[in-house]
DNA sequence: ACCTGAACACCGTTCAAGT
DNA sequence: ACCTGAACACCGTTCAAGT
């Protein structure tokens, strides 16, 4: 928690915005070397902060994941939980197609017990059951569905582009 | 197509075999000179038999392809049009949940213009197709649906492991 | 404290040399 | 014709040496 040092912050800083930039032109499998030589900062530096790849995809999100928290408020005060619902999926699963590879990554920490990105999706998760919870109780969505399920198949949709198309399609299976 | 030499022969059978085992127990990334050295064969030998991995796994699945192509065919003289379409979705989905990284692999084939992976899998694209439009025929699925999507979402779901729950709420967006 | 380049083990792919 | 081990370039990760 202290706070560190000022070329340590410097380069820190350095490395999240070179991988930002790779991720998004690559996706998050883009070489961590390649990542620490852009940043102009050596490779071991990068592993310093960032001991798995997973924790710097997390830091690299910090910004999207805030805006999904701030959709998820907004949505769950809705008067109507069922659209509501409809644009969590959609939003959901264009913001985890932003980056290819991502989708795969934050399954892969779905069952890895001490991923960080792991933890940093569980405000998702949670937004989700929410929201299906209430369209759930305002009859506007099957009761035989269980959020894990419904994070799982926004997950898959992401996979496959993330296009509102395949999020409608997936709402469709909600009736 | 002129016949292999003798120890050629033997050779590729025994890549393939070390290749089907592999990608049963770790996946269809295994690394290729493990699989090379399990078949007790020189690496490139391996290479010049399969020049791709995706040659390789398209070899290895040569049975379940001809399975889910008799399937298919069955299907194709169902006189319920709907369940055979529901019926063709589970099985596509558990079979390409065979291997782990086998929808990776597949996804990554469709835009792939030369991969034999992807030429592999149009006799099940095309099977989508007629079992798709059959139903559609006989008013037992919606009309606003192409085959290229719905093979596309069982992909996601066997990706997501293709249990037959998954498969069948894919089914149910079929209405 | 923090950084660095080099080292290590691994992987996919290619190639010169063998039979 | 076919096989082989070694070479090459790359990657993730760790470590000894620097400031």
């Amino acid at each position: 928690m202290s706070p560190l040092r000022a070329d340590a912050q410097r380069n820190y800083d350095a490395v999240v915005s070179a991988a930002r930039a790779a991720f998004a032109a690559n996706g998050t499998q883009s070489s961590l070397d390649d990542i620490a030589e852009q940043a102009g900062v050596g490779n071991a530096t990068l592993y310093r902060h960032f001991p798995t790849r997973d924790s710097l995809i997390v830091e690299t999100l910090r910004l999207p994941l805030a805006e999904l928290a701030a959709v998820a408020r907004e949505l769950g005060d809705s008067t109507d939980p069922r659209a509501a619902l409809r644009e969590w999926v959609v939003q959901l699963a264009a913001a985890l197609a932003d980056w290819n590879g991502l989708a795969d990554a934050v399954a892969a920490s779905l069952t890895d017990e001490g991923s960080a990105l792991r933890l940093a999706c569980q405000p998702l998760q949670l937004a989700t059951f929410k929201l299906l919870t209430r369209a759930q109780d305002a009859s506007g969505a099957r009761r035989d569905l269980t959020a894990e399920e419904l994070f799982d198949l926004t997950l898959a949709v992401a996979w496959r582009g993330g296009t509102s198309r395949y999020a409608d399609l997936l709402f469709d299976t909600l009736n």
